[in-house]
DNA sequence: GTGAAAGCGCTAACAC
DNA sequence: GTGTTAGCGCTTTCAC
């Protein structure tokens, strides 16, 4: 027999009751009583069984939190959502969204296990995943989309895409390149891969250029590869690259080699991401900086937000996205020795 | 009002313990009426609240996780424990240890919420955790101990470190090489980094070698910088090293360039780990491989048969490690060895 | 095969 | 301040 908050009481001779109290501290107890339970709660090594408490308080202080698989570099996101959820005594429920799923199944049994919140972590793609359905479902349980244009019914944060693409491309055009491609992730799929392509046309627009040396990829190496060698067949004379995601941009250096060429001499080249180990690429990789740790600490705040106040708006919010500058768009390293 | 189990009933007009039946298919119930159940249920969209399913049961259905930060490449365990978890319908209760944390604190939230097992995945280290204690915690809940030695009390999974420095020297030594140095982990607080060591030191021994040049590092690339310069001062003629983790080798990499030399052609280079993206590092490195999914897979079916039957026996596991031959070894593209 | 009733461990409303 | 009691949503006897 586990030891329960009816054992505690016993022992201390006092009713189930104020150990409930001197636990939650809902109500006063006297010095003298809250010491023997402290006492006998010691004692017995008792821990509050937090099954029974959710039961009656409808609370479980947990959250859900659903993510693209686990090996998108992603990892930022659950340490910035750890670590509010500490503070607050929360716990985290983690599933995994296998390629084809849709929101629902996931969302039901996270509700079906009472969460008080969930931060859906996959990214905005243009696909319907019945969000509309989703929302009827149970309005009382907060959502917010991570990586998400704003949504009725939800809250969302996003990266700023098209800042980011925008920036990347009008430093390309600073150091004076003129031919500048751009190699996008899936543009049917996804809200990103849009944002990123279309800060590349507004930068090029603006210099007096049209964005026309583009191939659309698929966020992997090889896409990369493929693109940039298909590209450089086609337009010889490209000065420079910008990649939507920094593996499409490892396999533009591929390319960039095969041919003959060099980076940055020959091109330059920027990525986007900044969330893998980029200094030891050769050339070290100039990418275009998102910072999920913050995405997950905005999530997170936003969640409680509504959580301790449920008559709330939702929200929607932008992270603000830099260039993470190192080598290959061009520029030297401010001081290293050789 | 939410939907309950008791809406159904009246719904369906059969009592309450009927719908249980059907919903759980523990005792057997007449097409009849389980034809009104299950339409009622869909009517009202009802879904089993698991907090009031699991009080009664005393089955979460859930397990806890404990990870060492989430940027410790490890996302594949996470992937591989997610696989077999979602087959038997369990959710994963996630959490991140942080520097100086000990064992107790987390396992008592995750024993507050009633998981039915833990994996605990943060590896071993010399220093005592506290572990004794904690197996007088709570002797029901099954633990498996992720990149552990073999402990009382505990099942336990891990990487043979061990013949994967012995396998990596060996590679080394038949590549020719005789002034193999190596580069640790941090020895004073990690098994792995002592096991890895260990199996360095065989192979030399059986090749009639001394283990003499080695420098301890602690897993990061600066260390690696750091140990190969003073290495390369003191032993001029190094011409192989096998670095304890990949990061180190990066490390390494920088300092042999540095030094005026190249890789692979005057130092050849294993790393350990080959989870992170290696084959655009320059050489692409060769490294010893981790089966991370694997530990993740292995570590849940033993959790799953300890929890399926109580008395079993704890078991330590051991997940076989293999060299991922690339070019930094001094191999090349299309022939093995050379 | 089905219904009625007794809890699982806890909190909260109500007495005193 | 403290004790008593009625549930929270479900499963599981125990009758029928």
């Amino acid at each position: 027999m586990a030891v329960g908050i009816r054992t505690v009481a016993e022992k201390a001779k006092v009713s189930i009751g104020t150990v409930s109290n001197v636990l939650s501290g809902n109500r006063p107890v006297s010095e003298d009583v809250r010491n023997r339970v402290l006492q006998a709660i010691d004692d017995l090594g008792y821990r509050t069984n937090m099954i029974g408490h959710s039961l009656v308080t409808k609370r479980t202080k947990t959250i859900g939190v659903v993510l693209p698989g686990f090996q998108l570099d992603i990892d930022g996101v659950l340490i910035g959502i750890d670590s509010v959820l500490r503070k607050k005594g929360y716990s985290l429920l983690v599933s995994q969204l296998n390629p084809g799923e849709t929101p629902m199944k996931h969302l039901l049994t996270l509700f079906s296990r009472r969460v008080d919140g969930v931060i859906w972590g996959v990214p905005e793609t243009t696909r319907d995943l019945g969000w509309n359905k989703v929302a009827g479902l149970d309005p009382t349980i907060p959502i917010v989309l991570n990586f998400y244009s704003p949504k009725p019914g939800f809250s969302s944060v996003q990266m700023d895409n098209f800042f980011g693409g925008y920036i990347a491309t009008k430093h390309l055009l600073d150091h004076g390149c003129r031919k500048i491609a751009h190699i996008s992730g899936l543009l049917s799929g996804s809200i990103e891969s849009r944002d990123r392509k279309a800060g590349w046309e507004k930068a090029l627009w603006e210099a007096g250029l049209e964005p026309i040396i583009m191939c659309e990829g698929d966020w992997q190496v090889e896409s990369g590869r493929r693109c940039m060698a298909s590209l450089l067949n086609q337009y010889p004379d490209i000065d420079a690259v910008f990649a939507s995601n920094d593996w499409t941009a490892y396999g533009v250096m591929d390319a960039v080699r095969a041919a003959g060429k060099s980076i940055p001499e020959d091109v330059k080249l920027i990525g986007f991401d900044d969330n893998i180990f980029l200094d030891y690429a050769n050339p070290p990789l100039t990418s275009v900086h998102q910072d999920y740790v913050s995405m997950g600490i905005c999530a997170t705040n936003e969640l409680f937000s509504w959580i301790e106040n449920p008559d709330r708006q939702p929200q929607a919010q932008t992270i603000p996205t830099w260039l993470a500058i190192r080598q290959s768009c061009g520029c030297t390293p401010d001081k290293k020795s050789g």
